[in-house]
DNA sequence: GCCCATTGTCGAAGCGCTTCGACACTCACC
DNA sequence: GGTGAGTGTCGAAGCGCTTCGACAATGGGC
């Protein structure tokens, strides 16, 4: 493999001067640089890696924490992943994944060696071990969600507040008065998720502001078979429909609304909140707010980048919902 | 951060008793040992990554290339690529995912940058280019499929012959003498795909031997909405369906099986072959010769080992299919 | 009690790069 | 024509580690 020294003696000149034609931190005269590129082009030099590392104060490789447990859904979970490793690489930046379900190693191993200048953290919950460790590692960081503590951490994620109240605003719009929200399973509220207790108390506030009835429900794919069923005896004005809730509940949901007649939208309005796939091949159509998670991890690579660079203040920031029509609301 | 002088000082040996103290290449006295290790331990020491790039031979980092497109399914996809970061960090070793749709560059970039010590390629088509340039880099690596040009190059893979002739040996052992295949999208059969055809012609000439009537069809989710329909139609004798397509096309399926009034398995038998999701949650559970993702990518990684210490000849190894009953079958 | 093999430790070279300071040189300016 | 401010290039130090060869120190065999 040629090295820096191959490229100076092809060109003719020292590898210091190699070293500022290719990085451009000096300036070099034209007839130089075009010797030493035509030297890296017919050596097809490329610098060694460890040695950029341990000489520069850079690695070009950013590490992703993306641990995975049981509500893991894994089409978002690509999503995000394959985002962040596309953003990443735009910036000439390779990922490294650290997918164990123990984190904290990992990270604290990748950080210590120096091996990676920057971490992105995904599915936060809301006392992540990660977030402390994070600001103890005091390198450039930015978390996908919002935990309970974000002082001094740049977070990005997606406005689950704003989502809900979008979804209750348009409703109540139609002149919804009694809305319904199927969230998560139980167990994801339990396990401090982020972002499913976000989106339920903000519907709930928002529903109440508007002095809309809202009723409240779980799923669980275990053992409530027809809990669309039970939240229409619940709340028999109920007219609409908000599900946050993952792929698999939509469908049973469509399922159980088709087997009792009930008819979209004419009998139920229904709007998927937050959902990340597509609902254009249900039987139905659904009305969405996207989650984006695309953005989110976009997004999440240049707040990391702009800390590196070192202009940037730690902040929260999110990125603001969507409504997507597709006809499965109607006024009322 | 401590560097191995400080650990040195500490201790109170020299640097390189350090070095071999720690990666235990030269014997080392008990007492000295211990020092070293409080040293360490006491400082928080971890090996500079560039440092040891550039000066020993390894970078313990492993690339993954695993370009997706649109026939990708989600869940396999991650399967595999979890499964292969778990088999790495058990050597100690990262993952650095590279997702680009144009692999090439990615592939020589950290190959010519010694970045990584051997590389993991995912989803290989027939003809796939990413196979050439492997054996151009001579680096430590293992293909996740069956190319064509297979020479020098180590391969595994699902048994998908096996796999399809297992699925018709149960089906024939049951009495079936007419039985339907219905396949993944036309898509995937044309881009080259590896075990789509693989699994297809397995099957026609498992079928044949056997003389056993054969239908084979694919699965189209845009414009063929009653596919078994279809099939039912053009062979009318068939008892037996034997499922290669993706989670969607298998819910499909089973819907308008009940529709129909079809009932599994005495109306018809069904199994699901080369799955990677679980077959246990639709209406009808499934008997299902499912896809061991986590097998796949964990001997990816053995053999990429394998080769990194020098004993390991180029081969193509198939992992053997499994069938599991769960009831969607019944002798004829 | 001597020799040789074994064991444990050390010094120093070198991996390939970045970057600092030095140093010619050129050219505008008074 | 001398001065000063760029401009382009180079030499050398050093990043933190691995590893080779050297060399005491130990101990067993005769």
């Amino acid at each position: 493999m040629a090295t820096i020294h191959d490229v100076a003696r092809v060109a003719g000149v020292s590898i210091s001067t190699v070293s500022y034609a290719l990085s451009g931190k000096r300036s070099i005269g034209p007839a130089v640089r075009a010797r030493v590129d035509s030297a890296v082009a017919e050596l097809g030099y490329q610098a060694n890696a460890g040695a950029r590392m341990l000489a520069g104060t850079q690695t070009n490789i950013l590490a992703l924490s993306a641990p995975m447990h049981a509500e893991t859904h894994p089409p978002a979970f690509m999503s995000f992943v394959v985002s962040i490793a596309t953003a990443a690489r735009e910036v000439d930046y390779d990922l490294l994944l650290l997918t164990e379900t123990e984190p904290l190693a990992g990270l604290r191993r990748v950080a210590s060696s120096k091996l990676v200048d920057g971490i992105v953290v995904m599915d936060v919950s809301t006392d992540d071990p990660r977030v402390p460790l994070l600001r103890d590692l005091r390198l450039p960081s930015a978390i996908i969600g919002v935990p309970d503590d974000v002082d001094g951490m740049t977070c990005v994620d997606f406005d689950f507040e704003a989502a809900a109240d979008l979804a209750v605003e348009r409703l109540a719009a139609l002149g919804h008065r009694e809305i319904g929200l199927l969230g998560h399973s139980a167990a994801l509220y339990e396990r401090g998720s982020n972002f499913a207790p976000r989106f339920r108390d903000a519907f709930l506030a928002s529903a109440a502001a508007r002095g809309v009835k809202a009723l409240f429900t779980m799923s669980d794919l275990g053992s409530r078979a027809d809990v669309v069923g039970e939240m229409r005896r619940e709340l028999p004005g109920m007219t609409a429909l908000v599900l946050n809730c993952n792929e698999e509940e939509h469908r049973r949901v469509l399922h159980s609304l088709e087997r009792d007649d009930v008819t979209i939208p004419s009998d139920l309005a229904v709007v998927s909140a937050c959902s990340s796939f597509s609902t254009d091949n249900f039987t139905t159509a659904l009305d969405v707010i996207p989650l984006p998670a695309e953005k989110s991890g976009r997004r999440a690579v240049e707040l990391t980048m702009a800390q590196l660079r070192g202009d940037s203040e730690a902040h929260v920031e999110l990125i603001p919902p969507e409504y997507v029509a597709k006809g499965s609301t109607v006024s009322v």
